[in-house]
DNA sequence: TGACTTCGCATTCGTGTGAATCTATTGTCC
DNA sequence: GGACAATAGATTCACACGAATGCGAAGTCA
């Protein structure tokens, strides 16, 4: 016998995420391809549409994605007159973010679409709302104990 | 008033999902960086370790990503004399992919600080097993669900 | 055995990604 | 107010990623 298996990624929790967002996500990400969209744009217009006007990177924050790749996915977006970028008033440096009706009316039909097969997927998934609370929970003192300690980001 | 919040993402489980994992994998992919190891390398590795010698299919499947993206990560590890590849006897037209010593070593290594990394940032919370449990369960119903119905996976 | 299909993996190639860097603007301190 | 640091975002560039495809090696059926 070559050793016991050490059964290290069934207790490595970034594994099961992701193995669970994959799954879940893969049929919405073939819709994506329909429509064009890359991971990254979709994930800029479902924030944008939800949290309205943002500046880049409120923006990157919300999409959990790095600002350089958000700025990418802006420059395709509006190329394709799906979001406006407008400099600001009062910071000059900023750029607000906003939906053209095109966007929006793109993303409303590609949210819908998400929550349907969401939904089916998990149809059959008893309780959901304990795993949905933990899994903010989690999350949320993740990143205060990540972000508190060293009052710096490091390097 | 611009119209109530409609909460997609705070209800939508692949963006939990995604969140949790990055949030909670942030730190141990510095890690990889100091290492010079890609992502996909890393998961290829953490598969190899765990599950022995594999054909790349198989290897694919278990590391959750695409078969090129596998293979082209392969090609780095070998390069870099971290695993070998075998023509199957059998079946020559698979390739058994197994560790060398010094991949095995590496991926010990990257393992246990993984562990270590995911420890700390969990040190708080409370008990997992139960999200754990429901992860494994939930993604498990899906993959059945998604791969059942039909007898065949769809183009 | 020869034609055809299916399967495993490699390769190609276009594209998204993100670390590092740069520019422009703002804040700060003297 | 001028010099310096900090910040917002754009840009560059190297590289990983993955869809499509190619190719060789089994199965299959006559």
């Amino acid at each position: 016998m070559p050793e016991v298996s050490s059964d290290f990624l069934d207790d490595y929790l970034p594994y099961l995420l992701r193995r669970a967002d994959q799954t879940l996500s893969a049929p919405f990400y073939a819709v994506l391809n329909e429509y064009g969209i890359a991971r990254s744009e979709w994930r800029v217009l479902a924030v944008l549409e939800e949290l309205g006007e943002l500046s880049v990177l409120d923006l990157a924050a919300a999409a959990l994605s790095p600002q350089p790749t958000v700025t990418h996915a802006l420059r395709r977006l509006e190329k394709r007159g799906l979001v406006a970028r407008t400099t600001g008033t009062i910071d000059k440096r900023q750029r607000f973010i906003s939906m053209t009706s095109a966007g929006s009316a793109l993303t409303t039909t590609l949210m819908a679409e998400a929550k349907r097969l969401e939904a089916a997927a998990l149809s059959e998934a008893g309780d959901l709302s304990d795993l949905v609370a933990k899994l903010v929970e989690l999350t949320a003192r993740i990143e205060a104990h990540t972000a508190a300690p060293n009052t710096e980001a490091s390097a």
